[in-house]
DNA sequence: GCTTAGCACTCTCGCGTGGAGAGTGCCAAC
DNA sequence: GTTGGCACTCTCCACGCGAGAGTGCTAAGC
């Protein structure tokens, strides 16, 4: 009933609306209609301004703490505010170069590439910064390797174009020759640079299936030890930091409320199925309040988008924290922050030794 | 002055004493007279128990918060508990099977081995475990191996006798041919395998000089790539784990003492030179208050082992969390979880494979 | 001479009270 | 439709007070 009622908000409710958000996100205190007369960049008196949020909270757009207290805005209306009230800043050049200097500094594989983005998001935002590492399904191989480590035990290597490496111990039933398994890995290499675990994987099973029988004891050795070592099962890994920036805001005095946020930190299982619940397609995604279990428990907001490599997504990457936030800068922060890690894994580990390998 | 008195510690002060820290230990409330009376173990008048505290209080074993709280152990005290007052029990069957269970159940190498030990650690304390993973020099070579991953790109992959892999990706001067990758990957692992890292780098430095100009272009390649892929600068890495349970405590229902806590986790530098500083025997170190800076900042304890394969002890690991610590159950905790990661270490990826790998 | 009962003293903690301040809602006037 | 005025409500803080807990001291008892 009441959304009808909001459709018709005139113009000079949501400069009021605007002008209570953008308060509230400084202070974190309810906004009286007296501060926002002060401002006068309306000219209006405080009873009228009164008036105008008496109205907007009977639209959902305000609540009160209690009576006689200011008000504060509800999820609906920190969701109007990023769509149509404020102007996305562009980030300020200081901070491009310095995301820029740092992931082009050291990163000499794609995991230390991404945990230093983690590590930019929380410091450059002093919130909750989490970044998903990519599925090992959804990487693209260069090249896989095996160390033989114990008498049944091969070390199988593998390194995504993206620079990624994941390395995992496996059982081979029987020993094989230190030969054997560098035949084995030049093959897969030779034959399999360039697609996805997932699609090598499948064909290999595809393979495995529809030649059963007629398949020589080193091809069946070579799609044992493929199936194993690029097995897919694994959690993708998540990184979290910054959490101690976080304590800092009133919003978490209480104890209890801390202690509820970091148990959800634990559990990564939960934080992955949210952040990657909510990228589907391009741009930055906002989760406010209710949107999710997670976030309404707690009275935060998830700010996310995704990374990724030509056209296919790796991971997700985003900002947690209290509802309350900066939108206008932390929006494009995570906006740029995942064009330039797509960027730097694109140009820094892919390209042209990926095309030799194949020619070998 | 009063170390002179304390010595004098008869067995009944003792007794008080030791009555008080444990009381203190479970109740997390300053002791009275009146309550150690009550347990009735000595047969004594609350009035005769207050003299004897005074005395104790003159000694530095004991503080009262404000005149007319009950009081509350020093660290003096909790040194004096954990040295001559508590028995330390076994550690119950039941958390040695679980422990065992956990270590023996997955782990594919050694770094998810530490993991582990660091989650059973917080889980069976409820308290916040440390873990130092060995540096890379401590390590003994079991094998090296090299993927071409891009142009000028190699990565390094190292694996050690207990287990750790690590990987690194390092530039070459020039183009080296993946044969010829191979044959210094051969010749590193038959004749360095047994080695720490830091032996086989020392090792190759001198030879480098002493052969300067003599050696051909094969071992110049060889040296060079092991230099690089066996460097030993990186910082070992820290597990922290169960720092929610700890915000429970009634200790840290002060907001600024959570927040100092955490920055000390991320500061692990400092971490892992307070838990290295402070092992060097082969037992159990308890650090208490002033006794680092750490510790006397947040008025917490540190109960820290080492653990080792045969005699090298590759790291540390412990338990952090506030004074008043259950010390008769943490210490046998971090003694037997210590033993059980060393033996599983030993048993678990070494062993014969080892020597085999050295007669190829 | 050690132990203990008794007692005065001190300090914290919880609770109610009361006033100041902030903010609202409503009404009447413009 | 806007605004000034005013009564009302609610929070917050400071204050005081009494209860309770615990101590230190003293004097009496074993």
């Amino acid at each position: 009933m009441e959304t009808r009622e909001a459709d018709r908000l005139v113009p000079r409710d949501r400069e009021i609306l605007r002008d209570i958000i953008a308060t509230y996100i400084l202070s974190a205190e309810p906004v009286s209609s007296r501060s926002v007369a002060k401002q006068g960049r309306l000219g209006l008196s405080a009873a009228t301004i009164r008036n105008v949020m008496a109205d907007l909270e009977e639209w959902g757009y305000l609540v009160q703490p209690h009576t006689s207290a200011g008000r504060v805005p509800t999820p609906a209306a920190y969701h109007m505010f990023i769509e149509s009230m404020m102007q996305a800043r562009k980030l300020p050049a200081r901070e491009r170069r310095y995301i820029e200097e740092n992931l082009a500094s050291t990163p000499a594989d794609a995991d230390q590439l991404i945990g230093i983005a983690s590590h930019l998001l929380s410091e450059l935002s002093q919130q909750v910064s989490i970044v998903v590492a990519p599925a090992l399904g959804d990487t693209v191989l260069k090249a896989v390797d095996f160390v033989p480590v114990a008498e049944r035990k091969v070390l199988c290597v593998v390194v995504s174009q993206e620079g990624f490496v994941d390395n995992r111990v496996i059982e081979t039933g029987e020993e094989i020759p230190r030969q054997e398994l560098t035949r084995i890995s030049n093959y897969l290499s030779e034959n399999f640079a360039g697609h996805t675990l997932r699609e090598i994987r499948d064909r290999l099973l595809r393979q495995m299936t529809e030649e059963r029988l007629q398949v020589d004891s080193f091809l069946a050795r070579t799609i044992d030890l493929a199936r194993e070592g690029l097995a897919l099962d694994s959690q993708p890994e998540v990184l979290v930091d910054g959490a101690s920036a976080l304590l800092a805001r009133p919003e978490l005095a209480d104890i209890q409320r801390v202690r509820r946020m970091f148990e959800a930190f634990t559990d990564k299982a939960r934080l992955v199925r949210m952040l990657n619940g909510c990228i589907q397609g391009g741009g930055v995604r906002v989760l406010i309040g209710d949107d999710s279990d997670l976030t309404s428990e707690l009275d935060f907001s998830l700010v996310a988008s995704s990374y990724r490599v030509g056209e296919q997504p790796l991971g997700t990457l985003g900002i947690f924290g209290p509802s309350r936030m900066e939108y206008q800068k932390i929006i494009p922060l995570v906006h740029y922050l995942g064009q330039a890690l797509s960027r730097a894994l694109s140009e820094g580990f892919a390209g042209a030794p990926a095309e030799r390998w194949e020619k070998r």
